[in-house]
DNA sequence: GTGAAAGCGCTAACAC
DNA sequence: GTGTTAGCGCTTTCAC
């Protein structure tokens, strides 16, 4: 079932056919009632790949560090969203793990299937890579602080986003609070990692409240098993901490596994706070105070910047999210405040 | 950068550079090393495009209905450590939501790009469609039990896993024990679904103790939202369950609150199981008692299974996993029960 | 063992 | 407004 398949049946020309499925320019009202009467008729579909040895592929190419983390399906969702009704289909990668090299093997396996653009979240990659990328295919950057013209970015202030948890977490009486951090590989400007201006935001807002001596970070991942490993770390410290910020949601959940390992209570003896407001955070069983951002938005904007750069846009735009804090059980006064 | 310049680069013929690349027949060793020196120097890779139109895209396709069950994840690590090595990637797409029309629309997706091999995830399609697609394109069919000879089937045994649960409830001694499960929507025969088997299962298991009165049904699905949904319907009847089994974890999150929120605890009011045993259920701060499945021995035979495919295989497969109960605190003897 | 050449299904000049 | 036709980069006969 080809083109000239549809052109035959319907008596005329191949281009008539190509220009009826790609909506373009130059076709009378009969005519393209006709194609697309024989088009459904037969029901033809187009072969992307004979496509996109020539034009478009109708495809966005997402890479995810891994699909375990639920803020992601948040960002997908708006995605697609936002580029399915322009007839766009979102496919997904799976980066696997923080090494940047199986980074890139991902995305570079996007940019062979011809994707039209692509979004890539939380990049470990230098941004020397991501502007090859970005050079070659329509890139949108999400999570990343770095600044580019070569591709767009869309992220969230970390900075206030960590400035209101730990300014929460002293407003509550906390002097010990420690932080859970994702190590950086190393490579390029540490400072366009999220993680780093987390990390970083919550060191100035301890020394600027005088609680410099009572920094306390452990560096591991913003997984569960990072969350668990660093919080066992830091509960092992005398005196202990009466509060931990982990970098994300999903490494507080560790930590809440953890502390109560440790036969310690949440808020009672240890507050917990993490960064994403996945949705589970929001049951009542976990109740975590966190930050949240807007995934859906950024979602949708990360699709309306990659439609418009595909339809010609050069000049780099950069999209920020002011993130809000909510509240829940899992912080409170520490033990021994009046 | 196409074959044709590697080709000129190495001083052979296009055919030959073709052939280095498939790992062809006829091949002589120094040609071999010739062509792939040529290959590394410019840093050629494949158009896949390109290939996808006369040969393979080593590309096997995956229909997640969603990307927020943290089960899926541990299946597509599992399938990526399989096909990896074999040189081929995964690409997933979202079904979004449990209406076929949209998950047809997803998997035609993946039809069109040419993938080599698809694997869906608990579809909710009718068998006469996942036959047409397998018919097409090697396939196999995850969490579904119907038998078909045209894909292959990777299960998990769920009326052994159903009837761990509720046996395990009985013996506790609750008798008012009710399900979660998820509706299905009327297409094809539904005890190929596994929420038909578990619900069935739970039914016929409560018969077959004398509990028949002690039915209690709820048909959400199997999300947060379905849960948390599920449970308020539940906790309303009087008098209450003693014990809710949720057909999948994440409903169970969503009957964790509710339960909680109608300021009942857990177990001591209300036992909750799950299934899936996804890693957060393990946290202490939820410790969901839930069926184990293995999703990477699951993800590895499915790979496994579309290799043998795509290599040549027509006969169809049948793998299934049998599921173990774990324990934890989520249940415990029902208030009351000496 | 190696290479020339046809053709996969589509898009886009360009001619009519 | 419509049709003819030359490729896109690769694989695969089929000669040599």
């Amino acid at each position: 079932m080809t083109i000239t398949d549809v052109a035959n049946h319907a008596q005329v020309s191949t281009t008539a056919v190509s220009k009826v499925l790609r909506n373009a320019y130059g076709v009378s009202e009969a005519m393209r009632a006709k194609v697309q009467a024989a088009i459904d008729e037969l029901g033809y579909r187009p072969h992307a790949a004979a496509r996109a040895m020539r034009g478009r592929t109708f495809t966005i190419g997402v890479l995810l560090p891994h699909i375990r983390n639920p803020f992601f399906a948040d960002i997908l969702d708006g995605l697609t969203e936002q580029i399915g009704p322009a007839g766009y289909q979102a496919i997904m990668v799976q980066a696997g793990g923080t090494d940047p090299k199986e980074e890139r093997r991902a995305v570079d396996a996007l940019v062979d299937r011809q994707v039209d653009g692509i979004l890539t979240i939380a990049p470990a990659l230098a941004k020397a890579e991501l502007e090859e990328i970005g050079g070659g295919t329509p890139t949108v950057v999400l999570g990343r602080h770095d600044r580019s013209a070569v591709y767009d970015s869309v992220l969230d202030d970390d900075e206030v986003g960590a400035e209101l948890v730990v300014e929460h977490l002293i407003a509550l009486g906390h002097r010990r609070i420690a932080h859970i951090t994702q190590a950086d590989d190393g490579r390029g400007r540490a400072t366009a990692l999220l993680q780093t201006i987390r990390a970083r935001t919550y060191e100035r807002v301890m020394t600027e409240h005088g609680l410099a001596d009572h920094i306390a970070l452990a560096v591991t991942s913003y997984t569960e098993e990072g969350g668990y490993e660093g919080a066992k770390r830091l509960l092992a410290r005398t005196p202990r901490p009466t509060a931990i910020f982990a970098g994300a949601d999903q490494a507080a959940y560790g930590t809440l596994a953890a502390v109560h390992e440790a036969g310690l209570t949440v808020p009672g003896d240890i507050s917990v706070a993490g960064y994403d407001n996945a949705r589970i955070s929001r049951l009542a069983h976990i109740s975590l105070t966190s930050v949240d951002q807007d995934g859906a938005i950024m979602g949708r904007t990360a699709g309306r910047l990659l439609l418009e750069r595909i339809e010609g846009r050069t000049s780099a735009v950069r999209f920020s999210v002011t993130p809000t804090l909510v509240t829940r059980r899992s912080t409170a006064p520490p033990a021994g405040a009046s």
